[in-house]
DNA sequence: TTGTATGCGTTATCAT
DNA sequence: ATGATAACGCATACAA
C-alpha cells in the first residue's frame, strides 16, 4: 500500500520546504545517513571517521546548509533539553519591585551554561492549557521544573515529586515529602550580623520583627539567637520584640526604655513591607535618638528600594542571581540522576553606615565577653526552633 | 531480530523515569494508541467519538499524568503551544535598564491569554545546544519565535522565515524578505509632539538628533518633518541638527544663535546614550535659557532614569508591553496560518513640563496657522518610511 | 571505518 | 467508531 514518496512531504499544518535532511547530505556526500549523523553529532564515540569522508560530509552539509532539526533530535535522544520555570504569580509583573527578575538573571545564566533553555509556563492565568489547578501537569513537558512562586498547589508538586519528576523549589520549605529546594542562609547571615555587632563592642541587642510564621522569619530570628548565645549573651523574650503591627506598637517611648536599659545595637527583620524597619527607624527618629552615633543598627536582608537615598543599613543582601543559578545546578543535577548536595546559599554582608561601638556613656560594664551569663529573668535559651536541617 | 522490548527504554543518557506516553494511556483506558491520539488532540477528523472512549481516555490520561511530548509533537508536524522568544543579548542582564523586562511583560500576558507558554532559548551563549551563530536552530523545536535583540544573525533568521517558519521581530526591521515585525510609530508619535508645540504656538523648531541610520533615528526625523509640513513650516535643513558628537558639536552659542533667530522650541531625540538630550540640555544651561520659560524643549523617546529627579520632558513614551503584546498576537496570528495587519503600535504622549507657548518678544509675526494645516489626523500618506507592510 | 536496522512519541492516512 | 501502520528526522546498538 502506499505509493513511495506518496506524501512523503507536506503532511503537517507547518509544511516545511526545503529543509535538508540527513539523508540528502548523505546522498550528496555519498554516504550513509548514519555517517552523517556520527560527523556532524561529532561523537566520536569511541571509533574515528576517515578524515576524508569527514570533509566529504561537512562539505555536503554545509553546501546543503543543513541544520539539525531540534525536535527530531531531542526526540531520539529522550530528552530534550528543557527546564520548566513555573511562578505561580506573573513571571513578569508590571510591578518590576516584587519580580522575580533578579533569581531569573541567575536562572538564565546558569540553564545556558548548563545547555538547557527554558520554559515559562504562562503561570495560572486562565487560558493556559492546563488552566487553574492543574497548570502544574505541563511541567512534564520539560526535563524537570523549577518552581518560583509560593502558592504553587502543594498536592499537585508532592505528587510531581512522588513520581519521581525532578522539581527544585528555590525558596525553603518544609514538607517532608516536597520538593527539593534551595535557599538563602538567612541562620547564618543573621548569626554573622550580630557576631559583627558582639565585635564591636555591643552587648545589649534586640531583635524587631513582625508577627510571621514564614521560614524567612524564624530562620532569623534563630540566626540572631545563635549569635547571641555564642557570644554568652541573653537570648530571653527581652532580646526579641516582636510584633503584628510594628508601625503602631513600636513607640518612641519603647526605643527609650530599651535604650535607658542599656541596649545599643537593634536589628530588624526584612520583610515583603519593611514594617520593622521602618518602624524602628521612626520611632529612633522620633526619640531623637540618631543611629550610628547612640544606636547601632541592623537589616537582616536588602534595604526597600524607596530608602535609597538614605544611609545604607548594615546588614546582609541575598544573592538572588545565585540562587537562581544555584537552583538551576541543582535541578540539572536531579535531571541527570545525581544526588543534589547543599541547597543553602550564602548571603553577602552589607557593612553599610549603621554601625559603631556601642557609647561608654551606657551602663553596661565594661568586661570583655561574659561566660554564659544568664541573666536574672532569663527564660532558657530555647533556641531549637525546630526546623531542622534540610533533608535534600 | 531485536526480541521484542529487548532495549526499550533507558537508551538515552538520561532516561526519564515515568513519563507516560500515549501507549501506555491507551493501555489502561483499554484502547488503542491512535484513539488516545485522536480524544487528546480534539480532531474530530470527520469522524467522531464515543463518549464512552473518550471518558475512559481522559480518564486514564489524567490519571497518568500524560502530557505530549513538544518533540514528538513537533517532529509530527503538529503544534506545541509552544512560542520561542530569541533574545541576542541575555535575556536577564545584570543591568535591568537595558533588558528586555517591560516587553516581557506584555508577551507573558499575550502568549497566557492565546494559551502558549514560552520556550526562552538561551542566547547565543556558548554551552546551548546550537550554539554561536547557529542559536536560531533550536528555535524549531517551538510553533514560531519572537526575536528580541538586534543582533540576530540575519541569514539564519531569514532562512527560517524563507522556510515559512513564523517569526516576528520586536522592533522595526528593513529587509523586505526579512520576518514580520512589529515596532512602534515613532511617525505619529514625533509628528504629534510637533504638532502640540505648533497648537502652543511655535512657529520655528528645531530637531536634534544623532547621525545614525537606524530606523528609530529617522522615523522620528520623519514624523518631525510631517508635523511641521503639515503645519506649513520649513521643513528646510535648517530644521534639523544632526551630529555625530552632539555633546561637542551642540554649544551654547550654538543655541544662542537659533534662538536669536527666532526658534522657540527644540525636539530631541532619544536614543540608548540619550547623547542628544543631554547636549541640549547642557547647551541650553550654559547659555543661561531656561527651559519652559525662554524655550520649549520635547524628548522623542523616555527620559533616562537618571534624569528622574528634573523636570519631566515633555514627548512620548514607548508602550512596551503593549508592543510585546502585540509582537505575541502577530506570532500568533501567523502560527495559525492567518494574515498580519497593523505592525505598528501608538506611542502615549507626555505632557511634562517643559512646554510652553512661546516668548511673545519673538521675531515671529502672530499670525495664526499658516499653510494647509490638516487638524485631523490623516493619518498617512505617510509612513512612506518605504519598510512596506510586512509580507509575512 | 561504514552501513543496516530500529526506535523515540506523535500525527495522519487508510482500513476495518 | 477504532485500529493498524507509515512517516517525521535523528541517534545508536550491532553487523559487516
Amino acid at each position: 500500500m502506499r505509493e513511495a514518496g506518496k506524501r512523503t512531504r507536506g503532511r503537517g499544518t507547518t509544511a516545511r520546504p526545503g529543509r535538508p535532511r540527513q539523508a540528502e547530505v548523505a546522498r550528496l556526500a555519498g554516504v550513509s545517513q548514519t555517517t552523517v549523523s556520527l560527523v556532524l553529532g561529532k561523537k566520536t564515540g569511541g571509533a574515528a571517521i576517515s578524515e576524508e569522508t569527514r570533509q566529504k560530509v561537512v562539505g555536503a552539509a554545509e553546501s546543503l546548509g543543513y541544520v539539525p532539526d531540534p525536535a527530531a533530535r531531542r526526540l531520539a535522544a529522550a530528552r530534550n533539553n528543557l527546564l520548566g520555570v513555573f511562578s505561580f504569580t506573573a513571571t513578569f509583573p508590571t510591578d518590576v519591585q516584587h519580580s522575580y527578575y533578579p533569581f531569573l538573571v541567575g536562572v538564565e545564566q546558569e540553564a545556558a551554561a548548563q545547555g538547557y533553555d527554558l520554559v515559562l509556563f504562562t503561570g495560572s492565568s486562565p487560558g493556559g492549557t492546563g488552566g487553574g489547578t492543574h497548570a502544574l501537569h505541563r511541567a512534564r513537558l520539560a526535563d524537570g521544573c523549577l518552581i518560583l512562586g509560593r502558592h504553587a498547589p502543594t498536592a499537585e508538586l508532592c505528587r510531581l515529586v512522588a513520581e519521581g519528576f525532578p522539581v527544585v523549589h528555590l525558596g525553603r520549605r518544609d514538607e517532608p515529602e516536597g520538593p527539593a529546594w534551595v535557599g538563602a542562609d538567612y541562620v547564618s547571615a543573621s548569626r554573622g550580623v550580630v557576631e559583627r555587632l558582639v565585635a564591636l563592642g555591643h552587648r545589649r541587642i534586640v531583635l524587631v520583627r513582625e508577627d510571621d510564621e514564614a521560614p524567612a522569619s524564624t530562620d532569623r530570628e534563630q540566626g540572631v539567637r545563635e549569635g547571641l548565645e555564642e557570644a554568652g549573651l541573653p537570648v530571653g523574650p527581652e532580646a526579641v520584640f516582636r510584633s503584628a503591627d510594628p508601625a503602631r506598637e513600636l513607640t518612641s517611648d519603647r526605643v527609650r526604655e530599651w535604650v535607658a536599659d542599656g541596649v545599643t545595637a537593634f536589628v530588624a527583620e526584612e520583610t515583603d513591607t519593611s514594617a520593622a524597619w521602618r518602624a524602628l527607624n521612626a520611632a529612633l527618629a522620633e526619640a531623637g535618638l540618631n543611629c550610628p552615633g547612640d544606636v547601632s543598627l541592623a537589616l537582616l536582608g536588602s534595604p526597600p528600594p524607596d530608602a535609597a537615598d538614605g544611609p545604607t543599613p548594615a546588614g546582609f543582601d541575598i544573592p538572588r542571581a545565585q540562587l537562581g543559578a544555584a537552583a538551576v545546578r541543582l535541578l540539572a543535577a536531579l535531571v541527570a540522576g545525581e544526588q543534589a548536595s547543599e541547597p543553602l546559599v550564602a548571603c553577602t554582608f552589607r557593612p553599610g553606615d549603621t554601625l559603631a561601638p556601642p557609647r561608654r556613656t551606657s551602663p553596661q560594664p565594661p568586661d570583655p565577653l561574659p561566660g554564659p551569663r544568664v541573666p536574672g529573668r532569663g527564660r532558657n535559651r530555647n533556641t531549637r526552633t525546630e526546623q531542622g536541617e534540610p533533608t535534600q
